[in-house]
DNA sequence: CAAGATAAAATACAAATGTCGATTAGACGG
DNA sequence: CCGTCTAATCGACATTTGTATTTTATCTTG
């Protein structure tokens, strides 16, 4: 809704944003997103209802605000700082997510299991977004003549996500080092 | 809601179910899913709104309902009824995936910028099944040792329908023929 | 076709949603 | 520190949601 810097904010707004993302972090972990209304949301964080809308049209719409940050920090955290080729940047980018979503799963399964899967699709732009751009600039520019490095980004960023909550959802997931073994199959050496 | 074999409803549910699934199809056809109410729904499909409630939870239910019936099409419509190798099978289910949404493009955004793209998970698990099954039988079962199909489908799947998004939504996408040049040159001959 | 089964409609209700305008409290700059 | 600006709160409102109960209409089966 609000499209300002975000640190620019005044203070008071920070404070009831934090609040309220606070108060849907802990009611996930109670029940699913679903059931929660935004009264709900709103007693928990005491914050009074009329404010929850200056700030965001509805429930989803704080669910995805708090999924941006949470995607923000999964690329900080997942993108490789060095990397000699493109199979490697990717390989690398690979095991860092699973080792990150493995420490989230119960916030994942939380906002799978909400309907509105947008997380996925965040992380999918995002994350398609940053290898696009390393696979177009100097280091790896010229590694794959003839590849348009955003369908490529897509290609991969698109197999490893659908790979991932695969292995999240699972009940009984294959062993990590199975996943990575076949990750290194399937990516071509050159 | 109701778990039974929807051809043996009794005629009244499947009249009203098609009342119901119509009136959507219209009506995201001119506002966001988002925005329309079971109300509105209900006006439209002249159906009394406890009616609704007696076969839908709520509205993303009836979404889901109608996805779940677009999704067997495309599956029916995409699989390949004959390939020699298992690159072939899923090169040749691209081609056809990629024909079957540029005719739905339509629908397709409506669902997605519905914000519960419930649509390509549906369908990313039809699919990875599908494949699944297919690498692990008869024909193609012994052209890939040592692989996981579930992981090999899931990769190539979650590949295929990631690139697929995008196409899609992008407003100026690239041609056909280099997404499925691209596609063949990321898929190993073995 | 008639009897019994059951889905749809009608009505009513408590709770939640989304939006007002008016008031109070707090942040920020000079 | 004080004046101004603006966010948060409050109270109220029309609408929507989801459910329960009763009545009416329609399908199915023998």
């Amino acid at each position: 809704m609000e499209e300002k810097k975000e640190d620019n904010l005044d203070l008071r707004q920070r404070k009831t944003r934090r609040q309220l993302t606070q108060a849907l972090v802990e009611l996930m972990e109670e029940r699913p997103f679903q059931e929660l209304s935004v009264t709900d949301i709103c007693r928990r964080a005491m914050v009074h209802r009329t404010t929850f809308y200056a700030h965001f049209n509805d429930k989803q719409e704080l669910l995805h605000y708090l999924l941006t940050q949470l995607e923000r920090e999964c690329i900080a955290v997942c993108v490789p700082t060095d990397a000699d080729s493109p199979r490697q940047f990717f390989l690398t980018a690979a095991r860092n997510a699973l080792a990150f979503f493995k420490e989230r799963k119960a916030l994942y399964r939380a906002c799978l299991e909400s309907g509105t899967d947008t997380e996925t699709r965040l992380l999918e732009d995002a994350a398609a977004g940053e290898l696009c751009l390393r696979l177009s600039q100097p280091p790896f520019r010229d590694a794959l003549p003839g590849v348009d490095p955003r369908i490529a980004a897509r290609f991969y960023v698109g197999a490893m996500l659908s790979l991932l909550r695969w292995w999240l959802a699972s009940p009984d997931p294959v062993p990590e080092e199975v996943l990575l073994s076949h990750l290194d199959r399937f990516i071509p050496h050159s």
